[in-house]
DNA sequence: AGCACGCCGACT
DNA sequence: GTCGGCGTGCTC
């Protein structure tokens, strides 16, 4: 008796045994796909993770259907980063699997409708929909549950395909199939009989007539001259300029043969690579003591100023790193926010280079996947977002995780919530890899770790060329306003400022931090704001759709002509976001052109880099935008960055809110003057004495890093204390109440001080359900192992309480 | 997570 | 009287 342990891709902790037989389990091997039986209809893909004889107890084995792969799809390794990676952030490794994969590999099971030969029946004892299946499955041998659900234009259709379950009239089947499918092309050549020069002759006398097919067999002739490759039926028929169907009838006629090959998707069509850039005194000085700095650390921490070259570094480190035969990974924050960067690195690397990330399709992710399984030379390279972690390395010799302060690299949801820059020092380490990070602006727990010798740490201080670093300045709005210096959201010095630069030509970009701080309709009359009948929010005011918005659930309705609680007219829009800021400044300034950058303008595919364009040829004088401004762009006619309302950035109700907001703002003045030019920063906010904007304003990091730590060591947060929240959510108020409260009683006997609520975080309801939170927090000396253990078995005794069991637990590891 | 089974309100 | 709502429990 033989026994596989399958993983399935859903949120349940253990692993499922199934039986095989000898032939099978001599051939499956841990990292196969099998297509399973699941409960009563269902069939899953699962993952194997072992292969024994060891038959288990208390329940029946079903056995497996088939097999899905000829060879692993998944190495050892990658497993065991897996199933680390479950353990660390506390969820099942079913959840990983789904997260990890590209969605292709793992295929769900389809019911499939057909009819049952029958004599003919008696139509009049169907329902109305009944009679629409019925009919047709007569045109057609079978139904998908989707194309009925189409065809009956309702959702729930199960009932119905009951009904004529229950008559005998039709009968389903579970079908699988395999989502990836390879891209075929379409190729022309001569059909072999016409190989001699004699019957080729013959061949073109009788085609005298057909002169459209003589012309198509005159091209393809010409192009076989030409090269040796096979020629694809769209050149050939746009070269000879002929129609599809005169294509066709030549087929048809056995005169040319078409067949097909399996295409590339992941096709690199840039120019050729071009030589990298030399370094300067200082990136060459930064480079040699990262090389010296890693033969005693696996991970070194590069700390470099805004555009002081980081990114040919890595390329020096990469090119040394794949010369030598190995595999680099390249994970940088939202790839979609950084295409200037990708072009940058295509253009050194050319086809060595593959892109990864979620917005791909599936298949392109397949073929990026099975490339670097198989260590094919272009995908020796891989830059990708977070979930280019996942990737099947064989033989990784580099990870570099760009700007690794950014706090997209933490997926909070769905789960595995897991830091993907944390989680690749674990995937270095068990690669014998070396890692990079590299940022301005450091996240604190990672000067930490530098400071504290855990990772190397090496500085570049100089922007590249000896660009100086922006002139910043503070405007107290507060007093502005007071002196009457304001024109809507802006002072008198910035409006100076914007003419002056328009007036010299160059461009400008205004940052406007949208958290907090979203349009808010109010009326003035009676101080009512319309909320979410769903979520405890006030709806945000959409000025494009003339709509009310929320956030959180989507919900939306009309915007109303007169306020819905005292009937009258007065309804105004409170704070500002970038449409406001957008309106304010094509009034001001009739004669220049103004663009916003936020979600709702780079929604398209393409709209970001259409934006990105039109700045980049200097269609756009002013560009008004969210925190997206202040990745990646990277321009040369940008004299001047002005930040709306800093306040904003630095109230936000989180530990991290001043780390932020330095990270923020350095790197929003960052891209004012990257030429000769001394660029200029202009910070309008109503506290001008703020640590963290005097801070910004003398670019000092090390003071911000020192008072920072102070205040992070006096009130218990990371990088002195881990932290853990969990999470609890219901549709009953007192229930959630009484939950949480249970669960803080409980971790508190072990815990004590250190368990803080539970509380409603600032949003307490969503979509209906209520929410509260506790926070666990742990000390330095204290064992996360051990801590995890025991939230785990509160929980577990939790989950036994009846009352208890609607509400939805969630468990956020490193919550930050 | 799905999905089936099972128990209570609004309709022919 | 049924249809269908979603609360509970199981999946090798």
């Amino acid at each position: 008796m033989y026994f596989i342990d399958v993983i399935l891709p859903i949120p349940l902790k253990q692993t499922f045994t199934y039986s095989v037989n000898k032939d099978e389990a001599a051939f499956l091997k841990p990292g196969m796909r099998v297509a399973i039986p699941f409960g009563k209809s269902k069939v899953y893909t699962g993952i194997v993770r072992v292969v024994h004889n060891q038959a288990p107890v208390g329940y029946e084995t079903k056995s497996i259907d088939h097999i899905l792969d000829e060879t692993p799809i998944i190495t050892s390794l990658q497993l065991k980063h897996w199933e680390w990676l479950a353990n660390y952030y506390m969820c099942a490794l079913g959840e990983v699997i789904k997260a990890a994969l590209p969605s292709a590999f793992l295929l769900e099971s389809e019911t499939v409708i057909k009819l049952i030969p029958n004599e003919p029946l008696d139509e009049s004892s169907l329902s109305d929909d009944e009679f629409i299946l019925y009919e047709a499955l007569l045109h057609q041998s079978s139904l998908h549950i989707n194309d009925a659900r189409a065809i009956l234009d309702r959702k729930n259709i199960v009932s119905v395909i009951q009904k004529l379950l229950d008559k005998n009239i039709i009968e389903v089947e579970e079908t699988v199939y395999e989502q990836y499918k390879p891209k075929l092309k379409r190729y022309i050549k001569l059909a072999s009989v016409y190989a001699t020069e004699e019957k080729l002759r013959e061949l073109l006398d009788t085609l005298n007539r057909a002169p459209k097919q003589r012309e198509v067999l005159m091209h393809l002739f010409m192009l076989s001259g030409q090269t040796k490759k096979p020629i694809s039926a769209a050149v050939l028929q746009k070269k000879s300029d002929a129609s599809a169907s005169t294509l066709k009838s030549l087929v048809d006629k056995c005169i040319l043969e078409e067949y097909h090959l399996q295409q590339d998707r992941v096709i690199f069509s840039g120019e050729a690579a071009t030589d990298i850039k030399t370094l300067n005194e200082a990136q060459l000085l930064a480079f040699n003591e990262i090389k010296e700095s890693f033969k005693k650390n696996n991970v070194v921490l590069l700390h470099g100023v805004t555009s002081s070259g980081k990114t040919e570094i890595y390329v020096r480190l990469i090119e040394e790193v794949i010369n030598s035969g190995k595999q680099v990974l390249y994970m940088l924050p939202e790839i979609a926010l950084t295409t200037q960067l990708i072009v940058r690195l295509q253009k050194y690397f050319g086809e060595r280079i593959s892109v990864y990330h979620s917005k791909f399709s599936v298949n392109e992710r397949v073929e990026v996947w099975k490339n670097v399984l198989a260590e094919k030379p272009k995908a020796q390279i891989v830059i990708g977002a977070r979930s280019s972690l996942f990737l099947p390395f064989k033989n990784l010799g580099l990870i570099v995780v760009d700007e690794e302060h950014e706090p997209s690299f933490k997926q909070f949801s769905p789960s595995p919530r897991y830091n993907a820059r944390d989680s690749a020092v674990v995937l270095a380490h068990y690669h014998k890899a070396k890692l990079l990070m590299g940022s301005a602006t450091p996240s604190l727990e990672s000067y930490h770790n530098a400071d504290s010798g855990k990772f190397g740490l090496v500085r570049l201080k100089k922007r590249y060329g000896n660009v100086l670093m922006p002139e910043i300045e503070l405007v107290d709005i507060k007093e502005k306003s007071r002196k009457k210096q304001m024109t809507g959201h802006f002072s008198d010095r910035l409006l100076e400022e914007i003419r002056e630069v328009l007036s010299n030509g160059e461009q400008i970009i205004l940052f406007q931090n949208r958290r907090g701080f979203s349009p808010v309709v109010e009326c003035t009359t009676c101080g009512v704001a319309p909320q979410c009948p769903n979520c405890d929010v006030s709806l945000t005011f959409h000025q494009h759709k003339n709509q009310l918005r929320c956030h959180y659930c989507g919900y939306n309705m009309a915007m109303m002509q007169s306020c819905m609680a005292c009937g009258s007219d007065t309804l105004d829009t409170k704070g500002f976001g970038t449409e406001q800021i957008e309106t304010e400044l094509k009034s001001l300034f009739p004669n220049h052109k103004v663009a916003r950058m936020d979600q709702d303008t780079t929604k398209g595919k393409h709209a970001y880099s259409k934006l990105i364009e039109a700045l980049e040829n200097e269609e756009i004088d002013i560009l008004v935008g969210t925190q997206m401004l202040a990745k990646g762009l990277d321009f040369r006619n940008i004299s001047l960055v002005g930040v709306m309302n800093a306040d904003s950035l630095l109230n936000f109700p989180d530990f991290r809110a001043h780390e932020r907001s330095f990270q923020l703002l350095q790197q929003v003045s960052g891209r004012a003057g990257r030429t000769q030019k001394r660029g200029k920063v202009l910070i309008q906010t109503y506290n001008p004495y703020h640590q963290i904007l005097k801070q910004v304003s003398v670019n000092d990091y090390g003071e911000m890093y020192k008072e920072q730590m102070e205040e992070r060591y006096n009130f218990k947060y990371p990088p002195f204390f881990r932290t853990i929240k969990i999470t609890f959510k219901d549709k009953n108020l007192a229930r959630v109440q009484k939950a949480s409260t249970w669960f803080g009683q409980a971790l508190e006997i072990a815990f004590k001080e250190n368990v803080l609520g539970p509380e409603p975080p600032p949003i307490g309801r969503i979509k209906n359900k209520y929410i509260n939170n506790l926070l666990v927090k742990i000390p330095k000396n204290q064992s996360l192992e051990k801590t995890k253990k025991y939230i785990d078995n509160v929980q577990r005794s939790f989950n036994a309480i009846k009352e208890f069991s609607s509400v939805r637990i969630t468990i956020d590891v490193d919550n930050y």
